[in-house]
DNA sequence: CGATAATTCGAACCGCGGGTCGAATTATAG
DNA sequence: CTATAATTCGACCCGCGGTTCGAATTATCG
């Protein structure tokens, strides 16, 4: 019969494996974008032979979704904090944005799966997602805050749909967009939604 | 020896009957996204046998190619005039967002389809595909409008580069962004920016 | 009408890529 | 050391979907 310290370190090694698969996976996504991923070089880029990743993962969507999960946790780790921090929702709501953009910074093929992936991939059935409830915290709590801001004069008199598109579009556009990835500046971030709240 | 009006009714039919593929195509498009728009599905909705879309066209790329030369004709047609009707920059830059706006109303699924299309189909050689050129062209003319703006102190004193993104990916989420496919109304594109440029 | 060119189309082709098989190698237990 | 379980992997499988083939149908013209 096993040992139980045995079972203890195999099962870390596995994890570490199924890590080791999951930067693999991610540093093909960065090179050939999402539908040019194959899992023939995710096994040749992280070191495994093919069949092995199916020892770890039962399908290559598997391995999108843990790599989705393991980012949504770390940022929504890092934006728990804010959230509950008690500042009024425009500090809150503009501090959320920030660190998001800091975390962009620190880890950009990362995040920029994370947030590209999503409409590409959302198509279908794999709706209920376990990395899916996180995305859709984070845009509740923001809402919620919007709204807030709204009742307390903080945010312009709009309809709150309407600023989340808004404030959604310009941060997107701020950090994803353009060929050049200039790592943008918080201050940045903040100057430019201070402006458009007013 | 085949007469000339011959040739011209033959000639118009062969574009009519591109016209309805293309319709189809878009239509399945609409339906699957980008990626599921099988041309077997785009036969059939187009009504045309599968082999016979290959007598009109080479390859499904060059499908999509013709699709995107079309809408960006006919956006510019409508752009052109305002880029050179001589109102200062900041009242024709919001003018042009606007008047994109509108045409994004009148036909959703197409400038969907021109405004999704490029990021997930730019991979690879296809740079230089005729509609490239009128989504460069637009692009630079939106980014002259703000530099010289900005030297007669109509937009903010920031990096145009920066606005750029800003304005662009505020103008994207108001009218791109969420399920609801509302119709984003121009006064809403003309609040949002002129709050945005103070 | 008869000959030739234009048009249409389903069947077949074929490369790509996700997923599986079975054998080989390595680790664990007794 | 032996038996068994865990792990690894290249070769193969197979469906999907873009493209092509060849035959059939239809239009054009003298």
């Amino acid at each position: 019969m096993t040992n139980t310290a045995t079972i203890d370190r195999k099962s870390a090694e596995r994890a570490a494996r199924q890590e080791l698969i999951l930067q693999g996976a991610l540093a093909v996504f960065k090179e050939k974008g999402l539908e040019g991923a194959k899992i023939d070089e995710i096994a040749r880029v992280s070191g495994f032979g093919k069949a092995t990743l199916y020892y770890y993962f039962t399908s290559k969507e598997e391995i999108f979704s843990a790599l989705l999960l393991h980012g949504w946790l770390s940022l929504w780790h890092e934006l728990e904090e804010i959230a509950v921090g008690g500042d009024s929702p425009r500090a809150t709501f503009i501090s959320m944005l920030k660190k998001i953009a800091e975390m962009v910074n620190t880890d950009r093929p990362l995040y920029e799966f994370l947030f590209q992936a999503p409409q590409s991939y959302t198509r279908e059935e794999n709706e209920r997602s376990e990395w899916k409830a996180y995305q859709n915290r984070l845009y509740k709590v923001l809402m919620e805050l919007i709204e807030q801001g709204i009742k307390q004069g903080e945010f312009p008199q709009m309809e709150p749909r309407l600023i989340m598109k808004a404030m959604g579009g310009l941060f997107h556009g701020l950090v994803f967009l353009g060929k050049d990835r200039d790592t943008i500046t918080e201050n940045e971030i903040e100057e430019m939604l201070g402006s458009l709240l007013g």
